[in-house]
DNA sequence: ATGGTAGGTCTCCTA
């Protein structure tokens, strides 16, 4: 089973490069983030032709939006409103016996202080409130996708020190997604097959050349439960940071024995 | 030390 995730920063402005990601890649399944669009306005059945007759999404006007594509059967469809924030950040499904949960967590904001930045304190309150609700329904035979926004080991930044203060690599972020890592038992599969080396998916669009500077941090993660030790590779699609309108974000994929 | 770009629209806010 082939997953990908894919933070497409817009899914009607980018439908054409999640029609080209299916016809190359061939997934099982995407979960994508950011669709930015509430679900009547999604087209998720442009894909059928490709095979992709089944999808499930949680839109919003303007802002998140999580949505799956796929070839196979989704039971169980939940999307869990984190923090009652009425924002479309989480959805569930199960395919194959198999739990996917994919997530979009709040971004941040600029400053890394609580007191100062309430998208900073509301990032920080989320992840706590996921962990709470892993504690509470305990994981299994599980797969975790998506949009973290945050990079936390040192060769997931193009430079540790220069981004300990930046919101995505602080500390404070940095511990509590570690924590709630740990206490879930979810495995980070991109580290486990590439446990080297500076690995991105995410560049700003800010940058005159992205690949040059190659400022890029590693934002979009692919986990899964201790019990469910069948991934087979993870790996980053970077080639797309260099198609046509671009997302800021690449997708990441992972390959699984079931 | 600063500003840079992109997307959706709430022509400003978010990333």
């Amino acid at each position: 089973m082939k997953v990908i995730t894919w933070n497409v920063n817009s899914i009607r402005l980018r439908s054409s490069l999640i029609y080209r990601l299916l016809e190359i890649e061939k997934p099982d399944i995407l979960c994508l983030q950011e669709c930015k669009s509430i679900t009547e306005q999604m087209s998720l059945d442009l894909f059928e032709s490709l095979g992709y007759l089944f999808s499930a999404s949680w839109g919003q006007k303007s802002y998140n939006g999580v949505a799956f594509i796929s070839k196979i059967p989704l039971e169980k469809i939940e999307k869990i409103d984190f923090l009652n924030c009425k924002e479309a950040r989480h959805i569930s499904v199960v395919v194959n016996g198999i739990t996917i949960h994919n997530f979009y967590f709040p971004a941040g904001g600029d400053i890394p202080d609580i007191n100062l930045n309430k998208k900073f304190r509301f990032k920080l309150e989320y992840i706590r409130e996921v962990e709470k609700f892993f504690n509470l329904n305990k994981p299994f035979k599980s797969i975790l996708v998506g949009d973290l926004n945050i990079a936390p080991e040192i060769d997931d930044v193009w430079d540790h020190k220069k981004l300990l203060n930046v919101v995505s690599h602080t500390p404070d972020e940095v511990n509590l997604l570690k924590e709630f890592q740990a206490n879930g038992l979810w495995v980070d599969i991109f580290r486990k097959h590439n446990p080297k080396g500076k690995h991105f998916s995410w560049w700003s669009y800010r940058s005159r050349d992205w690949k040059l500077s190659n400022r890029g941090r590693r934002l979009d993660h692919i986990w899964v439960t201790e019990d469910f030790k069948k991934s087979l590779n993870c790996y980053i699609l970077k080639s797309l940071r260099d198609w046509e309108r671009p997302s800021d974000h690449v997708p990441v994929v992972a390959e699984f024995k079931i």
